[in-house]
RNA sequence: GGGGAGAUACUCAAGCGGCCAACGAGGGCAGACUGUAAAUCUGCUGACUAUGUCUUCACAGGUUCGAAUCCUGUUCUCCCCA
C-alpha cells in the first residue's frame, strides 16, 4: 500500500490523500459502502462502481466465515474472485460482532467464542484465526481483531478491554507478518484504537497503536450510542496522536454530519451501514435534509427524488412513485433508496475533497452541516 | 314457500351480563436505525373542552343496579331444502 498526503485544509485538520493498493487507488476522504456478506445489500456491483462511484467496499470476516465458508472463498480465489468486485476491498475482523452479538458470545484472553446467529453452532475466534480467515478472504485492507466496547462502558472495563485489544493486536501483527497473501496481491493490516469515551485511555491506546507502525490506523468503539460531542472529542484527540503520513479510518461512522465533522478532525476513511440500512427502511439523505419517503406528505409529490442528486435514480423516479414502492413492499424501492443514499454519501465526501483541495473546506462544511440535519 | 346462520371500529375478526372504547390480524399514521442476527424493530390508530368526559358493537323497543352480550319486533346478508 502507498499513501500520499495531497492537500491539507487551512481552516481545519482535514486532508485530501491518495491510498494506492494492488486493486487500485482510493482518493480520500472516502466513504466505503458496507457489503457484510460479500454484497452491498440491494445494489448491483456495476451500480456501486459506476453510478455510486464507490472506490472501496467492505466485507465481514465473521459473516463470510460462517457463510459461504472458507473452502468456497478459497476456491473462488478470495472475495474479489467471488463477488467480482475488482477494486479495493476491506474486511472487518469480527471485532464489531463482539459488540453486536454480545448476548451470544464469550470473551476470554485467548479469543472469543461465538454462537452462530445462523444455526447456533459455536465458533472460536482468536486473533490468529481472524488473520488466517482474512488471508483467505483476501481483502486489500484487513482489520485487527479487537473488542468494540459498548456505551456506556465503565472506566475499569474500558481499560481492561483496551489492554486486551492491545495484546490481541500484538498477536494479530505476529500472525500477519509471518504469513503471506494467497492470491498474488498485497494485504495490509490496520490496528484499532479503543478506550471508549475516556480521554486518557484513548490517548494511551492511540500511542500504542501508532507505535506498531502499521501502514494505516483505525479508530473503533465509537458511534455505539455515545453523544456526538464525545465522539468528536475522542476522534480529535486520537487524530492528533496518529501519524499524519498514514491513513486514519474511523470505523462505523456515521451520519452525513458525523462524517463532515470527522473529516474536519483529520479522518480519511469511513464506513457505515446507515445509508444502506436506513434506505431499506425508507430514510433518504439529501443535500437539503432527511426524508422519510413513507410519509403521507409524499403521496402526490411527483417531483424527482433528489433534483440535486448525482445518481441516475435521483432524476428518473419521483418521490410519489418511490413512496408507493415502499408502501407496496416492492423491493425496487429498497434498491432505488440504497443507490440514492450511497451516491449521496459518495457525493458528500467527494465535495469535501474538492473543498479541501480548494482550501475552503471549513466554511463549506459549516454551511452543509446546517442543512443536513433538517427533516423535510 | 320451508328451515338454518349471521349483522362488532377503515377491513377481516374475537368477545356471549359487569375486569369493554371492545383481543388479534391487516390497513393507515408516525418514529427508531452509526465497523449489518435488520427488505428490521417500536409506538399510535372512536370523539373530545383529554390522568377525565362523551357517543359506539345493524335499527327500534324491553329485561336488569348494569347489555356488544338476554328477550321482542324490524331491516339486511348468507347457506340448505322446495
Amino acid at each position: 500500500m502507498r499513501f500520499t498526503l495531497q492537500a491539507t485544509d487551512p481552516g481545519s485538520n482535514a486532508r485530501a490523500t491518495l491510498i494506492e493498493t494492488d486493486h487500485g487507488s482510493i482518493e480520500t476522504p472516502i466513504f466505503m459502502p458496507v457489503g457484510t456478506a460479500g454484497a452491498v445489500k440491494a445494489v448491483h456491483r456495476h451500480e456501486v462502481a459506476d453510478d455510486i462511484k464507490a472506490q472501496i467496499i467492505l466485507g465481514n470476516t465473521y459473516h463470510l466465515y460462517l457463510r459461504p465458508g472458507m473452502d468456497i472463498l478459497q476456491k473462488a480465489g478470495g472475495l474479489h474472485g467471488f463477488n467480482g468486485w475488482q477494486k479495493p476491498q476491506l474486511t472487518d475482523s469480527g471485532g464489531y460482532q463482539v459488540y453486536s452479538l454480545a448476548a451470544s458470545r464469550k470473551i476470554s484472553e485467548s479469543g472469543v467464542s461465538f454462537q452462530s446467529h445462523i444455526d447456533g453452532a459455536r465458533h472460536f475466534f482468536t486473533p490468529e484465526r481472524a488473520i488466517d480467515i482474512q488471508r483467505i478472504i483476501g481483502a486489500d485492507i484487513i482489520m485487527a481483531f479487537d473488542e468494540c466496547t459498548p456505551y456506556p462502558c465503565d472506566y475499569a472495563y474500558a481499560e481492561k478491554s483496551m489492554h486486551l485489544t492491545h495484546r490481541w493486536l500484538k498477536r494479530c501483527c505476529e500472525r500477519f507478518d509471518s504469513t503471506e497473501p494467497k492470491y498474488g496481491f498485497n494485504q495490509t493490516l490496520f490496528p484499532i484504537v479503543q478506550g471508549s469515551v475516556y480521554p486518557d485511555l484513548r490517548k494511551q491506546s492511540a500511542e500504542f497503536i501508532a507505535a506498531q507502525e502499521r501502514e494505516g490506523n483505525a479508530i473503533g468503539g465509537l458511534s455505539v450510542g455515545e453523544p456526538h460531542e464525545d465522539m468528536y472529542a475522542m476522534s480529535d484527540l486520537v487524530c492528533q496522536i496518529l501519524p499524519k503520513e498514514k491513513p486514519r479510518y474511523l470505523m462505523g461512522v456515521g451520519t452525513p454530519v458525523n462524517i463532515l465533522e470527522n473529516i474536519a478532525l483529520g479522518i480519511d476513511m469511513f464506513d457505515c451501514v446507515m445509508p444502506t440500512r436506513n434506505a431499506r427502511n425508507g430514510m433518504l439523505f439529501t443535500s437539503e435534509g432527511i426524508i422519510n419517503i413513507r410519509n403521507a406528505k409524499w403521496l402526490d409529490d411527483f417531483s424527482p427524488i433528489d433534483p440535486n442528486g448525482t445518481s441516475y435514480v435521483d432524476q428518473s423516479y419521483s418521490k410519489a412513485y418511490l413512496r408507493h414502492l415502499f408502501i407496496a413492499g416492492e423491493m425496487l424501492g429498497s434498491q432505488i433508496a440504497s443507490i440514492h443514499n450511497l451516491a449521496f454519501y459518495l457525493w458528500l465526501v467527494g465535495e469535501a475533497r474538492k473543498h479541501i483541495i480548494a482550501g475552503d473546506f471549513a466554511n463549506w462544511k459549516n454551511q452543509m452541516v446546517k442543512k443536513l440535519d433538517q427533516r423535510l
